[in-house]
DNA sequence: GTTTGCTGTCATGGATTCGTCATAATTCTG
DNA sequence: CAGAATTATGACGAATCCATGACAGCAAAC
């Protein structure tokens, strides 16, 4: 568990219940009470999921989700969207907004999280908090690296980009995209940076005969690839 | 075993069913014909499970679950909701479903019971109220710690903090995790808090050699590892 | 009233990690 | 093979994060 949730909802009382009920679930939960001060959140390291109410404030969630669904960034970002009840265009409008599944208000707490757990599952999202790949074990629970059942020290930034890897094997990532995506947008940093973090990454796994999994893609960045 | 479970129900024939199905499945059963009275029990050491009628004179049973977790020192405990057919509103399903699970009137006790261990075990309410680890004893009855059978006089929030450390093992926590959960939200306090804190927790620890079961996860918190 | 114990905050210092650069090594292209 | 482009590597100052001790507020106990 632990994945990240982050809930985008201005009606105070909702915005708890959700929060309660999903940290009780085993889910880590952050909130936004707009749609604006969503996207300011999303330029950080990205969440698993967005749960996304229909009425908000400012930027309606529809909009919100199709400004999100354009961005690169975000565009394969799980959603659920939530309307008030018998509202049958809202469940059109947000299918073609790009939403993953919606939620009628009121919703019981146990279906919320049947249909996240199931969503999070479609979308090949990890659950169980461990990622595995040969001797290698990274758990997100315990922010953790092993290899061969020997713990490994690694740094935060350096965990945060095997993880990426680790959840997409065997694709290629640009740096730009592993700065997005690992660093967050807001931030500026030199593009050879990340070089210098792949380096550190395999000198870790180097001792271990396992730094050959990330390999180098000669014009484009670097990949995880399973030997 | 020897769970204790109270019960708020203002019915006393239900009441009285109730306390003869739990006591004969095992557990120690308290009662409240009110929320109130409820309330006036819950100031004392705490129950590991409560079930609650939604009809109550006076404060509802909804209502009494809102303001339960709303108070850091109720804001764990599982809850069991009790309702007549027919009464299960759009209200109970969604907004005050800070409850576990919920039960229509009439239910046969064998649901009940079923209920409450699979309840008590998804919380990971340990089932004698000890909770160990190698030579470290958290005894929540007793609110208790002892390493190698020896006392250790512990602080209370270092008591909650060191129980929710060992309920969950193995798992990170970020310091706004750790006060939501060990503080309770809407308190407010700094972040760094958290570490003054754990510090004292490993103090505390380090005279029996096992102050380094409490690790700090660098740019993430602290985590509790066994081993 | 005094004492004791617990709590939250702060300042400081130390350790780790980060981002950048300069330079060497490698690969590609013609 | 030469030259260009791209990546690997080591070093270093800066920034960040955490451990620690001190201290004042507060409440309960005496």
């Amino acid at each position: 568990m632990d994945n990240k949730v982050l809930v985008i909802e201005d009606e105070h009382e909702i915005r708890e219940m959700l929060n309660f009920t999903l940290t009780r679930a085993g889910f880590s939960v952050c909130e936004a009470d707009s749609a604006e001060a969503a996207l300011g959140q999303l330029d950080g390291p990205l969440p698993d999921l967005l749960i996304i109410d229909w009425m908000l404030p400012g930027m309606s969630g529809v909009e919100l989700a199709r400004r999100l669904r354009q961005d690169e960034h975000t565009a394969n970002l799980p959603m659920i969207m939530l309307t008030a009840r018998g509202e049958e265009t809202d469940k059109l409008k947000s299918f073609d907004s790009g939403m993953d599944d919606y939620l009628t208000k009121p919703f019981s707490p146990k279906e919320l999280i049947a249909r996240i757990r199931a969503l999070l599952r479609r979308t090949g999202t990890p659950e169980n908090g461990v990622i595995a790949c040969g001797p290698v074990r990274l758990d997100l629970n315990a922010h953790k690296l092993s290899v061969d059942g020997q713990a490994v020290k690694v740094g935060p930034t350096e965990f945060r980009l095997l993880e990426l890897f680790m959840r997409n094997p065997d694709r290629a990532f640009g740096r730009a995209q592993l700065l997005d995506r690992v660093w967050g947008r807001s931030i500026y940093v030199e593009e050879r940076t990340v070089d210098v973090h792949v380096l550190r990454l395999r000198k870790t796994l180097k001792p271990h005969g396992v730094d050959q999994l990330i390999q180098t893609v000669r014009g484009v960045g670097y990949r995880f690839s399973p030997a």
